[in-house]
DNA sequence: AGAATACGAGACATGCCGTGCCGTAATGTC
DNA sequence: GACATTACGGCACGGCATGTCTCGTATTCT
């Protein structure tokens, strides 16, 4: 069952990765073409169509690994207001750089292709949900979050008001992030919140 | 001071606009081409460089009465939150259709185009909040709604909301919508909410 | 009549896309 | 060691949309 044929170039991959987050940061996804991405990994252009199939998943690929791990939480408190509490501010803080920026750049491509929605979905928004999820069924079955809240329905808020900055360039700032916190928790808070 | 030369076409600028707002009903603003725009209202590109700077400042005049008109509020009571229940379910809906799908288009226009960007705030987010705002603030002064919520950070979370299912291409139905009013109204309330 | 401005039509260069073809390189199989 | 197979970089092609320009013509005011 060994691949016959030369094997993909695993120097090659890595360099059209670099070059493509590279040019993410300095120009955003809206500026960036395959050609610019090409001459600066010192591949071709057929190379880059042979593996993916649109921009949007090159650079989906190319911004994966730093957006998950920006965005990671390892819960450290069994209290799941305290923890969604901090998980959103680190998506918060996370989201002021240029991280913020090609998100929104990824979030406008999606509108222009239905793969990249796809993928978007695939990896970056289902494995987020299920990261929290079970954080938040956790909070309705102590109690600490009222029973008739959907958990996605959080996460749709929750999102949404970071997308909503991030696409109208207003900066997720600490404050602003404190007011979203605040409303949220009392809005969800199962008993007099804290 | 009268103008001097040629009048402007009134019959040119309107078909230009709706040749533009059935072009963006049938295919989005992703796949919207002046030549299309051109063709289809008997005019010619020079005509639409001579009078919009860019793609993006087409769509939106095209679009703004539309959106306008969806998305209008006329107070009928003085309850400031039964109010804004009122408002969001009627954005809600309007967001259902091909209004809203439009309305992704141009948030996505938004990220390649500083100016539509800019555009929009001015004519579509601007007019909006100033509507809204002054029945939020009434809500705070009698006691219905938090002092210590900030009237914009409400409107960031609401249409930041519907932001999110418009882009990620999930419809805004009435039972989402409900919750999400319900978790607002619980979060910003000053009293027990109803 | 003449100046000024708008209009439709079309030409042009530019940039990016998606695909295909070439010669070459690297791996496995016989 | 020859051979098939696959990947690679380079290049060229056609297609499409852009933005700017020029042209002849139309409509208005002075």
């Amino acid at each position: 069952m060994a691949p016959v044929g030369r094997p993909r170039s695993d120097a090659s991959h890595a360099a059209i990765l670099k070059a493509t987050y590279e040019l993410l940061q300095e120009e955003g996804l809206a500026r960036l073409t395959l050609d610019k991405v090409a001459s600066r990994a010192g591949a071709s252009r057929s190379t880059l169509y042979r593996w993916w199939p649109s921009r949007g998943a090159i650079a989906m690929e190319a911004t994966l690994d730093t957006i998950n791990r920006e965005m990671s939480l390892e819960p450290k408190s069994d209290n799941a207001l305290a923890e969604y509490r901090r998980l959103l501010k680190s998506v918060a803080r996370a989201m002021r750089g240029s991280t913020g920026a090609i998100m929104a750049g990824i979030l406008a491509e999606c509108q222009r292709d239905p793969e990249t929605l796809r993928l978007f979905k695939e990896n970056l928004v289902a494995p987020r949900r299920a990261e929290v999820i079970p954080l938040l069924e956790r909070g309705i079955k102590d109690g600490s979050i009222r029973p008739d809240v959907k958990p996605h329905t959080i996460l749709d808020m929750t999102f949404g008001a970071i997308y909503h900055q991030l696409l109208l360039h207003v900066p997720t700032e600490d404050a602003w992030m404190d007011g979203v916190i605040d409303i949220l928790v009392h809005g969800i808070a199962g008993k007099p919140a804290a």
